[in-house]
DNA sequence: GTTGCAATTGCAACGAGTTGCTGAATCTAT
DNA sequence: ATAGATTCAGCAACTCGTTGCAATTGCAAC
C-alpha cells in the first residue's frame, strides 16, 4: 500500500481533529480498510498490513480499530460468525438480517431504520449509531409456517 | 436438588418438546438463570452452579446456553462490556440503549421495536428475534450539540 | 431391569480480543 | 532543531468463548 489512497488526507485530518496522533500504523490500518471492499476482519487487516510492515502487532490493530470506531470513521458488526467485521463509514450505510438457522444474510436498506432512529432521538434523546447493523432471526425459508401455521 | 424453582417443569417440558435431553447440568443452568434476577454472565452462572456441583465444565455452560438461546428460552445480549449477558425469556421483553461514551444504559420498552419488526416481516419475510436488544450510540448528555449546548 | 444408540459431557487445545507495562514515537512550544 | 509532555506501539499474559474427540449419560424399546 505504498500508494496514496484518495481520502488519506481527509482521514488524517479526522484523526487530528479528534486530538489523536497520526502514526504510520494507523494510516496503514486505514489504508487497508480503504483497499478492501466492504467488510474486513481484524485479521485480514493485520495480514494485509504485515505484507509491507511485518512488525505490526495484533493489539495495535485492535486498539486502532477501537479508536476509529469511537470516532465514527469505522463501523463494527458482529454477524454472528465469531469474528467481527470492520468497514469504513462513508459509503451508503447498509445493514444485515442474519438467519440464525441457515446463516443467510439479507442486505437491509438504511431507510428502514430511520423511523426507529428518529423515535429514539425524540423519546429518549438518544443518538443511535447504527452504521452497520446486524439483526438476527429467521429468514422466510426457515420459518415454521408463517403466523397462521403451526 | 435444593433449587426447585417454579417453572422447572415447564422448562423441562420445553427441552423435551424440542427433542433435547434433560440433564442435571442443564437443569442447574436453568435454575441459576431463574435464581438470578435479570442478566447474568456465563461465568456467574458457572460459579453459582459450581457451589453445589463442582464438576461442571465451562464448555457445558456455554453449550447449554447456546441451545437455550436457539430454543428461544434464553436471550443473549452483548452490552459492549466484553461479556455477554444471558437472561430467561418470559418476563416482559425489554432492550437497552448503551452510550458508547459514558457507558450509561437506558431501558427501552419492547413496543418501540414493533414497527421495525413488522416491517421486516412484511418487506423481507424475516422474523426478527429481538428478545433483548442492545443499540449503541450517544446519550443526551454525551451528544455534541445537546439541548443544553455543547 | 437391561440394552442400544444418539445426544451430551468433560477435557484440552485453540482462536479472538483485551490489558498493564515500558520504551518509543508524535506533537507542541521554543 | 531541540526539549518536554503525552500518547502510542509492542510485548506477554490473560479472559471469554469455541471446537474435536473420546467417554459417559439419558431415554426409549425390549
Amino acid at each position: 500500500m505504498s500508494g496514496e489512497v484518495q481520502g488519506d488526507k481527509t482521514l488524517q485530518d479526522a484523526l487530528r481533529r479528534a486530538g489523536l496522533r497520526v502514526t504510520p500504523q494507523r494510516m496503514m490500518v486505514l489504508a487497508a480498510l480503504a483497499a478492501g471492499e466492504g467488510h474486513m476482519t481484524a485479521d485480514e487487516i493485520f495480514d494485509l498490513v504485515r505484507r509491507e510492515y511485518p512488525f505490526l502487532n495484533r493489539s495495535t490493530v485492535y486498539r486502532t480499530l477501537d479508536r476509529l470506531v469511537e470516532l465514527g470513521l469505522v463501523a463494527v458488526t458482529d454477524l454472528g460468525e465469531g469474528v467481527r467485521q470492520y468497514e469504513l463509514v462513508g459509503t451508503q450505510p447498509h445493514h444485515h438480517l442474519v438467519c440464525q438457522r441457515c446463516g443467510e444474510t439479507i442486505e437491509l436498506a438504511d431507510e428502514v431504520l430511520q423511523p426507529l432512529r428518529a423515535r429514539l432521538q425524540e423519546d429518549y434523546g438518544f443518538a443511535a449509531r447504527m452504521d452497520h447493523f446486524a439483526i438476527f432471526g429467521l429468514c422466510r425459508a426457515c420459518q415454521p409456517d408463517g403466523p397462521t401455521g403451526g
